[in-house]
Formats: structure tokens, sequence, C-alpha cells
DNA sequence: TATGAATGAGATTTCATTCAT
DNA sequence: CATGAATGAAATCTCATTCAT
């Protein structure tokens, strides 16, 4: 039992390793340049052993942006629902997304994969990738959610299916990430993409935002991320 | 006399069926899985007569960008120009911008094509390929002005620099291009991204404009564009 | 235990396997029409397997290059310091190199593929391709410690700069090895080889000693070289 | 009739054009990145005219090759007649060289294309090529002529076969051509070359002439060439 | 005669994936 | 379970040569 116990625990370890090595080449080189190679390399396994964890290398990345998916549904979900209007619902959401890529920078591969994999999403889904998507639509169910709530409560726009409306959102959420997720991160500037977010999210907000919102609902203050210096690997280094 | 003529003209029309098929096959299956195999093939030529009129894959690319973003700076600017306001300028400049994406669809290489050779643009400007920026460089002066305008007739909002913000609006603008023209996919419902890009735009309408506008120049109609289908070619098919 | 001997056996082995192939090859047909689909074939191995092994066709051919090198200064260089004067010196290294010829034929290996990659070398050295001289700059220092020998001892002709004329005396030597080398024809005919190669040495001995030298020293017999036939591999046939 | 005898002049010097375009090129960048398209360019006209004056690509080089040696053939032959000794004639020999390639580099292509087009020469003869070797030969004989003299009158050593020592010979003299080329003209130094040459001669003479032999003949002045610059066409600047 | 245009054949290199041990 | 080794398929680009006009 506790043989079998270790090697599941062993099993889920070396998953994980190749996952998070493969997570910092895309980080430093961008998805485009991730070769199997490099994988193996850094996960110091061999090239074969990666296909006994995975199917393929598209199944690394889409376990990649499911992780990074969930984790952002798990942190941000709870956040919102805290929110008293639709309004602030959707300007917490934007808060987490910007605290989390100080955090982890997780959020960029998010969207850089999903690009890779399917780029017609969030517009159009891939039927043969069905069953890929279980955490992106979680992510589009929540902010859905959101849009729904502040169209009901009047402190967001009306007239759009909110399902639709996520769906763009999403989409030039993460223009920028994507935008930013190609270009290998020796040439990255994480406080330019912070900048840049917020300039982004806050465009999102007053074009959704009903007429006469609370101002301070419109703008995001950067000061609420962490300015963090990331290593190579996207772990954050205290200063 | 006549035959040097004919010859010319020859010759040019041979560089635009490459160009052509080029950009079909772009919008057909993707810039990634564009290769020149596949252009000769589909211009019925070998691959080493498509070094005769262009000196590599990327050169057919930038020629293709080029000849897009030309269009529509050409197409937009006079337009804008005869506007009375710089919120009406920026109304304006989506409903060319949808215009033109209803006769040609264009406007999609456009983006395309630019996120394959300089991934980064217009954040992040590989100083490696400057040179290649002549006419997207057009377009984010174009955007730029228009914003400045608006800034100071006061009917956009105030308080950002109109360059960096023009680069945020391409940004946004092209995701969702971008997002459309990576999907190979021989048949992408045209309506479907036009109703998105109407979305978007609007939401970027009321993203940058002040406060109290006429709500008519925050809605784009649709019906402004022509209801087409087009083929894998991006020819219009007259229903 | 064993195991990981034999795969690191295999593995060297497997590399000489390429190296030699592509040394028949480069003896059969010469240097300039030698192609990594030649080489894979001859191998029996695929062309991307080759790039497991050596990371571009020049490294391999550098390697070839090297190996001969090394082993012609191995071979020699004992000898050399054997005899008992300068003109001595000078004989028992031309000696030397038509034993080796007549064992092995990498020294025309040698030579060939040196022109193919630096062509100027020993004349003029390409800066780009230091490092690539490891082996041949000891092939010069070789000679020209002779030279300097024999200047001293007053056993060969004065006043000429050793290191100087080595690279002369080299580039003559090469010559009829290059001449020859590059000849793409399945069965050279060796003993013609070798008849030419003790011409052009004794010329050079009568051409480098000092007056009155020992005739014995001028001339270099060929029976000192093993009459062999060689197959198209290099390969030595006993008759 | 003076029609016809005015085309056929202008086909001569059209002929004669691209011959020199082409000789030009070799001597700039050497024979191996000789390509039909540059002697177009070079020449003024298109590819296909090139193979209406010639039938292919080795043609044109063999054709170089001939005009060079039948001018150095022309201009040695009455020189070295003119000698009392035969190893006088062949120290005339060896100044007329180092004259004309004063005088037209020349002598360079000559033996740079040789090798290019059939390697093996002179010491193995092609058969397939054969009919090429006109003027070649002419050179051949002229220096077995003079090897033959020296014999006779007692100023060269014996007992070797003229006809064959003179292949070796100019092996060993157009060794240090050879080298050079092939390097592209930027890199060649004209100075090192005639240096190089005369080390070469001399060594040559003194290996070749018999015992107490006059010292005098046994040096080559550099004086006696003129101290020119070429431009990149090879003609001569007078300062 | 002259040529613009076209091309077949081939060269080097890369990479995801498989298989025998 | 792990891996070293192997590979097929593809991609970009070059060049001598031919052909229709």
């Amino acid at each position: 039992m506790g043989i079998e116990e270790r090697k599941s625990r062993e099993r889920v370890e070396r998953r994980s390793l190749i996952l998070n090595k493969a997570k910092e080449l895309v980080l430093e080189r961008g998805v485009t340049s991730l070769t199997m190679q490099d994988i193996a390399q850094a996960a110091e396994l061999s090239k074969a052993t990666l296909y006994l964890y995975f199917q393929s290398k598209e199944a690394i990345l889409i376990d990649i942006m499911d992780e990074a998916a969930t984790a952002f549904v798990k942190f941000a979900q709870p956040r919102v629902l805290e929110a008293t209007s639709g309004l602030e619902a959707l300007h917490t959401l934007w808060a987490s997304y910007l605290t989390l890529f100080g955090e982890s920078q997780d959020v960029i591969v998010l969207t850089g994969i999903k690009n890779y994999i399917d780029p017609g999403f969030p517009l159009i889904v891939d039927e043969r990738n069905s069953g890929i998507y279980d955490s992106s639509m979680k992510m589009v169910g929540l902010i859905a959610d959101v849009l729904h709530r502040g169209m009901a409560d009047g402190t967001l726009i009306k007239g759009l299916e909110p399902e639709k409306l996520a769906r763009t959102v999403i989409m030039i959420a993460t223009s920028i990430i994507d935008t930013v997720a190609k270009v290998p991160r020796p040439s990255r500037d994480a406080s330019l993409i912070r900048t840049e977010m917020c300039r982004t999210f806050e465009i999102l907000l007053r074009g959704l935002a009903a007429q006469n919102s609370d101002p301070g609902l419109l703008a995001l203050s950067l000061e609420s991320i962490p300015d963090i210096r990331l290593d190579a690997a996207g772990h954050r280094n205290k200063p």
C-alpha cells in the first residue's frame, strides 16, 4: 500500500515538474519556440519520458493552460462574490487578474498557450478540441455571471447577451497578454505590461459601466499589484 | 512597343497572383501554417519561381501586410478628416474598418501577419525590424491623431497620452482580428466576425468617450456593412 | 553496469562509423560533392541521426580533419625527434607522410577538407575560423621546428624564416594531396600517387638542403612504403 | 558581306565580354562562388544569352583557362628559347610567370579554375574531359622541353622523365596560386602572393638544379615584377 | 539573336514522435 | 518505469539550365 502510494505521489510530482518546467520555458522564450527537447532538458528527463506522462506536446500545453485557468478562477471567484454590485465585481475581477499576474505571471501563459492551441477561442470553438475547455469555460462562466449581475442591478450596460459579451471581454482582456506572451521574456518589461493591463482594463470598465457610475470603480490602481522582480522561472524574488 | 508593356503588366499580375494566393492561404489556414510549397501550389508555380518575385517568405508576408495597411489608411483617412469631432472621427474610423472588412477581409490578414512577423508590435518594437513599419506606423499615427483631437475638443476622455493609448487601442482592435486570422478553417463565418467587431468597437467607443456623449456615436450599426458571404479566398459572392 | 559501458562504446562506434563513411565518400568523390544525404545513406542512417552525433556538416569535416592531423603528428613527431640532423629530420618527416599514406590515405582527406573549410590556409588565416586550427597548427609547428633545426645545424639552407617557410612547404606538400583528394573517382591509383609524392618530396628536400648534403638523404625510397592496393574506402587489401 | 563581318565581329566581342566579366568575378570572389546569375549581371546580359555563346558554365571556365594558358605560353616561350642553358630557361620561365602575374593576375585564374574543373590535372587526366587540355598541355610541353634541355646540358638534375616531372613541377608551381585563387580577392594581398611565389619558385629551382649551379640563377628578384595595384577587375592601374 | 520567365533537383537543418532495451 | 537512439516529414532557399516569344 505505502509503496503504491509513494509511486502515485512520485508520478504526480513528475507530472508537476514537467508542467512547471514547460511553463517556465514558455514564459522565458515564448510558446512558438517551445520544443520537447527543451522541456526534457529542463526537467532533466528524456524526451521519451515526457510521452509517458503526456500524450503529446499539445497535451502538455493544454494542461498548463488548464492549471492556470483553474488557479485564476479559484482565486477570483470568492473575491468576486464578495462584491456588492456588478460593476464592483468586474472591478474586483480585473484587480484579481492584476494581482495574480504580479505574483506568478501564469496568466500570461494562460492566454499565450490558448491562442497557440485553439486560436479561435473564445469566439469560435473548434469542436475537435471539445473537452479541452473545461477550465476555460469556467472563466467564461465567471465573467458572464459578473456581467449578468451588473446588467441586473443596473451598474453595467444592458441589452447584450452576457455569455457572448463575456467572450468578447475575455478576448479583449487577453489581447495584451497575447501580444506579450509571444515575445521572449528578455524583451519583456513587467512594469510596461502592468501599465498596459491597467489601461486596457480601465477602458473595459468604462466601456461596460452604466452611465454615471462611481468613478472610483472605473479606475484600477497600479499599487494594488506587488512590484516584484521575477527571475527567469517566473518565481518571485522578494527585494 | 506594346510588347514590353504587356510583359511588365504580366509581371505585375504574377506578383499580384502570388500575393493574392498567399493571402487566401493565410485567410484559410492561418499564418503559421503558410509554406512556400503551399503558395507555389496555389499559384500553380514552382517554389523557385516565387523567389523570382520575392526575396523570401517574409518579404511576401510583409508585402501583403503593407498593401492591406496602406489600403486601410487610404480608405479611412479622408473619411476621418470629414468628422466634426474627435468622437465622431473615432466612430468613423471603426465604421471604415468594418466596411473595408466587409469588402475584402484584408484587414484580417493585416493583423495576423503583423503578429507573426513582429509579435510585440505595437507595444514593443523590435528595432531589427525597423523599416517594416512604414505602413503600420501610419495606422498608429492615424489613431493617435483621432485621439488627440477628441481630447482637445472634449469628446474623448482626457489624461492619457494619445500615442500610447493609440497603441493600446490598436492592440485591442487587432486582437479580435488576430484571433480570427489564426483560425485554420476553410469557411469562417463572416457575419459572426462582423458582429464581434461591432461589439468590440462599441466597447472601445464607450470606454474612450467622455461622459454624456451622443449615444448615437457610441453605437455602430451593422447595416452599414454589406451583408455578403465570402468564399475561402475572401472574394465577395453576391447573394 | 556493463550495459552503460556497451552503450557508450556503441555511441563511439556510431560516431566513428559516420566519420569513416564520410571520409570514404570524400576519398571517393571529393569534398565538394559530399552531402549529408550521401553520408546518411552510406552509414545506413537517417539524415536526422547524423545531427545527433554532429552539430553540422562542417563539424563532421572538421572532426575528420582533426583526427587525421592529430594522427599524423602523433606518428611523425617521435620519429622526427630521433633524427640526428635537420635534413635527416625533414627526410624522416616525408617518409612518415608516405608511410602513413600507404596505410590509411587519411592524409589525403586532411588536406582536401582543410582546403574546403578554409581555402587560404596556411598562407592566409581566416580569423573567424580560429579554434579550428588546433591540429593544423601543430603540423605547422612540427615542420617549422624541423626547418629551424636544420638551419641551426647547417644541413638546410639559411636566411629564411622557418615559420613562413614551413607554411610554404606545407602548401606545396599538400597541393599534391589536394589535387588528388578532389578527384571524384572511385578507384584512384594509389601507386601513382605515391610515386608523385616521392617526386615532390625529393624536389623539396633538394630545394631546402644545404650544398653538398648527403645524397642518401635527398632521395626517398618507395620501398619504405607498403605496396598495398586500396579499395574505395581506403582500407588496405593485402595482396 | 560587311554585315556578316560586323555580326561575326560583334559575336566575338560578346564572347570576350562574357569571358572577361567571368574572369573578373573569379578573381574577385573565387571560383566556387561564381554563378551564371552573377556573370549575366556583370555582362549586362541575360542568363539565357550566356547559353548562346557557351554550352555550359563549365565551358566558360574552360575557355577562360584556355585563354590564360595560351597567353602564358605565348609570353614565355620566346623568352625561354633565348636562354643559354636549361637552368637559365627554367629561371626565365618563373620570371615570366611572375611578370605576367604582376600584369594581369590571369595566371591565378588559370590554376584556380583548372583545379575546379579537373582537379586531378596534371597528375591524372580525366578522359571525359579530353580535348579540354589543348592549351594546358602546351604548358606541360613547354616545361617538359625546358627540363629536357637542362638534363641534356647538365644544368638540371638527371634521371627523371621530363614529361612526368613537368607535371609535378606544374602542380607545385600552381599550388600557391590554387591556394590563393580560392580566397575572394578582398582578403588577398598581392605582395604577399608575390613573395610567396618567389619562395616557392626558388625552392623549385634549387630542387631541380644540378650541383654547383650558378647561385645567381637560383634566386628570383622580386624587383623584376612590376609593383602595380590592381583594381577589382584585375586591370592594372599605373601609379 | 536575345531574353524574361520558369523550374527540377537538391542542400542543410529541425522537430515531434516511436521503439528496443 | 525510463531512456538513448532513430527517424520521417517538412521547411526554406539556391542554381544551372530550358523554353516560348
